[in-house]
DNA sequence: AATGAATGAGGCTTCATTCAT
DNA sequence: GATGAATGAAGCCTCATTCAT
């Protein structure tokens, strides 16, 4: 009666539950999707998925856990490919832009459903969200140590960062026609920068950072319609 | 033989419920909050409340629309004191900041429970952000207007706003050791205005906005930074 | 489609549901009783049975609570019709022995099952048993004070005697043909009697206590096949 | 693979998981020992137990049959050395009594786990009843025959005596503080030795037998009572 | 208007047992 | 002989909603 699909049989169990849960999650949110649900998808039963996690909580946390453990690794590695302090902000705005762009699911599930799982996660969700902007906070100091912007209250800027960022994509997820979420990026950009006090000059150059040949200097001053340096 | 206490009777019991609903929400969030508790803190009956309200999830829709209206007529009414368009979006965001400093509760049940309502919310969560990225945007667009500033992306920028000013609530709710909201209002603002290409002499002259008495009393030269380093 | 019966309305049905779990774990034991069961049995839903009681171990303990009580007022009640010492003693083991054997079921809930409920209960099985052993314990000591025997350790005593009635109710709840309870009445009375050192003058007067009219006295000495005093 | 652990062998793996059992069902009772947790306590896996018993229950059984086995073997042992009727009757309680005393674990499953384990067992349960109030039975049947003791009803009274005896230890094995439960023995052998009609003067010879020498001292004039008060 | 008993679908979790390896 | 992943039937409990009174 089972039929065996070798491509299904090579990920192990535990894999596919937890790739089952994570679209689960994405499609109902965390409260709306039944363990069930998760067995059905994965192909298993109930007490398939009870032998290999102890709840459903904890499937919902280790997902949470490995997705933003795989974005901070991309930003990471992102950011690395860049030598100048704010070409590396600039990076790891453009990667989480662009992960999420490339993995709607995987944004559903760390933005709306890290949201949507209620008081449980809250203090998880706190974390992540600590994490970021810690992340973020570190790109800043490094430029200002660089003397690339002017010192600046990092801590406050960085949580300011994060949450545009957190509702730029919350909105793309959420919206009717989504449009591309890149697309979004050159405005953030500007106008993130400009937050951290970049001077104008530098913001004008294009955000081409993260992107694989950096640094295409664009001539400063171009006032485009609809944004202007001061 | 219903007693009819009149200090009871002066506020309907539709409005007894409603503000039930809104603690305990705020208390315990939407999902597990059930009927039964409303109830017994609005000393009513679960049929009572299905008497005046068609689902528990009306009773949320609806707290959210007048929590929401209550704190954009709030703001309203603090903007419409002011006259130069900057000082009407610092005024916009203290006010903010201040509403919620004073009502931790509301804040919760706008903040949190919006989130974490579930996928049902979600279209009304939108609504409401956008809601209040509108209301920022127009500031926004009469300071562009009135070349307060330079003409900049108002959309993105009002969202970047929103976004932020989410964050901080947000953090400052899940914090363990909260200390004050409206603290952070300066540093905000800064970030803020800063990201919005106000003039650095503008950004300078300090966020007084919003209370009181305008003093509006223009620094000289404001040449200096004006910012703090991490 | 809910068949109205008169009589089934008449007892609430709270009343309904206890009725209805205490033949279920009298027939099937505590463990093996499911609510689903009781609600079957006492026509309710699942639901109606958590609006009354909390918890299926909540209807349990008020079984047995209630189930005591009732056998503990019997035994009572009969024992204040005898002002002999002795004779109380003797209506106490009758009427448990009595009551058993009319209310098979009864017998059941509070000796099987308060055994096969599960540690959980066996605190609570505990103090039941040491209720009864004081009820035997205050007869015997009355025996002692008014010089009606011997004086002896009533503390052991009385745990020997409810051990006693103890066994012989569970075997005659798991015999396969019953017989009849109370006739193991005499037979009982007499040992115990002797335990506690009553005279066997006094054992040979038959135990006639616990019946309406009492010490209807034999003629000492009758040595009947099978038992014999000294 | 496998590696071979000569210490490991020395029981056989059959052995291991009923030791493992046997202190499982100890600690939690039948029903919540979890067929995992035998396994994880005899360091085997949940498919080992299956190999050498087809069921939890005939754990339970084994069990159960080898625990009596070895208790009534004790008594034997303990009654041999006796040669007066009586003597062998006490022999037979304190033995049981020493033996529970000194192997707590043993009485734990033998008495509490045996009513926990639900109705699945009862017929099983009663059999060892039986079984232990056929041995007294025995015993008294004896003292009748050699004329120690004037004849009586000795099935009631064998019923009473492992009554009181389950009893006891049964209060012993659920005491918050339990304290010794040989100390019980004088107390208790005193009861049911009168219960059996023992006459007074042997009772007050005092229960040595069990112990190792017999000591079979015949204190002489044993008319005063050698009872307690309480 | 209000009450509160009743409903019943559904949720999460446990666990004895089986079986391919 | 042994392993441990998998099964699936139950089990207890919750709760939004309905409705007779």
């Amino acid at each position: 009666m089972p039929r065996i699909d070798p491509a299904e049989q090579s990920r192990s169990r535990r894999e596919r539950i937890l790739d089952a849960a994570f679209s689960a999650f994405a499609k109902r949110g965390y409260r709306d999707t039944a363990v069930d649900d998760i067995a059905a998808a994965a192909e298993t039963s109930k007490g398939g998925i009870y032998f290999h996690f102890p709840s459903k909580e904890a499937i919902f946390r280790e997902l949470m856990q490995t997705t933003a453990d795989k974005l901070v690794a991309r930003v990471e590695r992102a950011v690395a490919q860049q030598t100048e302090p704010v070409a590396k902000a600039e990076a790891a705005l453009h990667t989480v832009l662009a992960t999420f762009a490339g993995h709607r699911t995987m944004a559903r599930v760390l933005f709306l459903d890290m949201a949507g799982a209620g008081r449980a996660f809250q203090a998880e969700t706190n974390r992540l969200h600590e994490r970021f902007a810690e992340l973020i906070r570190g790109y800043l100091d490094e430029a200002v140590e660089s003397r690339a912007i002017a010192p600046l209250d990092t801590a406050i800027t960085s949580v300011v960062w994060f949450g545009a960022l957190n509702e730029v994509v919350a909105r793309w997820l959420l919206a009717d026609k989504p449009g591309s979420l890149e697309d979004t990026y050159p405005a953030l950009r500007e106008v993130l920068l400009r937050s951290a006090g970049v001077p104008e000059a530098r913001i004008a150059q294009g955000g081409t950072a993260g992107r694989e040949a950096p640094s295409r200097q664009t001539v400063p001053g171009g006032a485009e319609p609809g944004r202007r340096s001061r």
